[in-house]
DNA sequence: TTGTATGCGTTATCAT
DNA sequence: ATGATAACGCATACAA
């Protein structure tokens, strides 16, 4: 007798059947087998209550099914969105995800990497602050919001149109002189383009704009500074104001009001990313929506692409706006 | 010449070296070896770039170093964060992650569980609507926020304290007349408990309470009926409100203002949960605050004790009390 | 069609 | 201490 605990094998199977190892296999894989044989392995498979192993596969076939996912912080609603569509279509094609935070750490992406490299991933489908992140020439690897060149796709949403679209949104409602709030990151982000695409929005349709980049690290603090620095006599220098991210748009919000500022009434902002607290449909405030699902399904499709004889550079996704309450376009 | 674009191998590793298979095993796991055979061993990994494939390790050793953590809905704050920290504290300990959501889907719940025996992972952590999922028997599972019994072990926060110090807390800060909200889940949650510590700790402290249950699947909606049937000549009968989940409270507030009631001057909201929007310290309402490292940190240690001669059937985490600005106790 | 043998990359057992 | 060999569970090429 073997081993009583231990999980059928394939060979316990095909024993139990009476038939050859390979038989059995060929009864799991759909191959052709004749209807009596694959009658007796079928019964045998369910008498020993016999699964795969996938695991035992994976080594053979030299592909495991698997899909890295690394992203810097799972706590951020973006990225905790991002994760949530991007496993669902994993899932779909029936890939595991496994699941790598960074915490904006370099030294941590490389160790990952690694890890994912020795786990015999079939791809890795993340964002990496260090731009010179090395990664194996045969595998596969998809960034997200962050040209890394080199045949490694970037995958983003429209950031230089959502920029544009802003500013339009606000010069139709009726904004003539208007801020934009900008967080620098050092990481060769693509978010920067949201910044350019409201410049060229604003010059397009002719309303002055005052740009304010918070330095990398310095505190959205800074962000009250500038504001209450334009107040004179009650009265704030913007009608109107953009903010690179909807996180930064909520505490611009939270700090005019308590400057005494009306919002949407006496300034109108619009964020950027399509935030939503409980996702029940309420933005949290106006916003240019990221099309997260068709991100995901996106970086997916590229990332279980074998036979890639094409890979874009970079793939870029439209952005739509969202009434969010910071605005006065009550919907 | 062996394939020239494939990873090497251990083998590719002792042949370049000129020694046995095994030494370089011994090398790799830091078994005793003689120093010169360890410098050319060393010597060879690096010229080759080898890398361990933990894969056929995990194969071998009938442990693959993988959990699964498995939760409904990865858009909610408290599973995002949850599973941030339970993927640091493996990560921590050298395991994988392998991420599932279940949508609160019985059926993906089996299908999940039975892709994870497939992956020889070395246990499940998770929450399971479906009180009598079919778990193997070798196979550890955690449970979280909900009792499964039969050598599950359960891990949660301390929902009926929790339930109490909310009502102390509204009788420190001066209610007299209180409400509680709950929305009812015919899951065997835990969070059953939260109402009966706070209808406990209303009896002690000798305050009238009234209780509102939405039934499974019940919208917010009717949380809105019930406070405006109980407001009388623009008074609310209430002066301080208990809700069994933060994103209850949050919907509460809003209502309450719409209401024309103001918080927390005309009555005071705890929610129950401790969310923050940005985790940066701020509470989404006045709030009891889960300890979600330490329910992670327990779950991780669960999980992965081989000799489990006494495991738990219950573990019950302390919580504290966080100020949201939806009370009158300006900190 | 069905069965047999070999190999995937690693570790462990046994001689040496 | 070191090296050859078997075994983990499965798939596949090949033989029957």
């Amino acid at each position: 007798m073997k081993k009583e605990g231990s999980v059928p094998t394939m060979r316990d199977v095909a024993r139990e059947a009476g038939v050859a190892l390979g038989t059995v296999s060929n009864v799991v894989n759909g191959k052709p087998v004749s209807g009596s044989l694959k009658i007796r392995v079928e019964d045998a498979i369910k008498k020993l209550n016999y699964q795969i192993d996938s695991y035992a596969q994976g080594l053979k076939a030299g592909r495991t099914h698997t899909v890295a996912f690394m992203i810097p912080d799972m706590q951020d609603p973006f990225w905790a969105s991002l994760a949530s569509h991007v496993n669902r279509s994993l899932l779909k094609r029936k890939h595991r995800m496994l699941l790598y935070t960074t915490d904006y750490d370099s030294e941590k992406e490389r160790e990952y990497v690694v890890m994912a490299r020795q786990g015999k991933v079939d791809g890795i489908i993340g964002f990496a602050c260090n731009p010179g992140l090395a990664v194996e020439e045969g595998m596969p690897f998809v960034s997200i919001d962050c040209c890394m060149g080199a045949g490694i796709p970037c995958v983003s949403s429209d950031n230089f149109g959502g920029g544009r679209l802003a500013a339009g949104k606000l010069a139709d409602l009726g904004c003539r002189n208007v801020a934009c709030l900008c967080a620098e990151s050092s990481f060769g982000s693509e978010m920067g383009k949201r910044k350019a695409g409201f410049a060229d929005g604003c010059l397009s349709r002719r309303i002055a704009y005052e740009m304010k980049s918070l330095g990398e690290g310095e505190s959205y603090e800074g962000v009250g500074d500038f504001l209450s620095a334009h107040i004179s006599e009650g009265k704030l220098a913007f009608d109107g104001i953009f903010c690179m991210t909807d996180s930064l748009a909520y505490f611009a919000v939270k700090t005019l009001r308590k400057l005494g500022q009306k919002v949407p009434e006496d300034v109108q902002v619009i964020g950027f990313g399509g935030l939503q607290l409980f996702w029940d449909g309420n933005y949290l405030c106006s916003t240019i929506i990221q099309p997260i699902p068709e991100i995901a399904e996106v970086c997916v499709e590229l990332v279980l692409q074998e036979d890639r004889v094409t890979k874009p550079l970079l793939v870029c996704l439209p952005v739509t706006y969202g009434y969010g309450g910071t605005t006065l376009d009550c919907p």
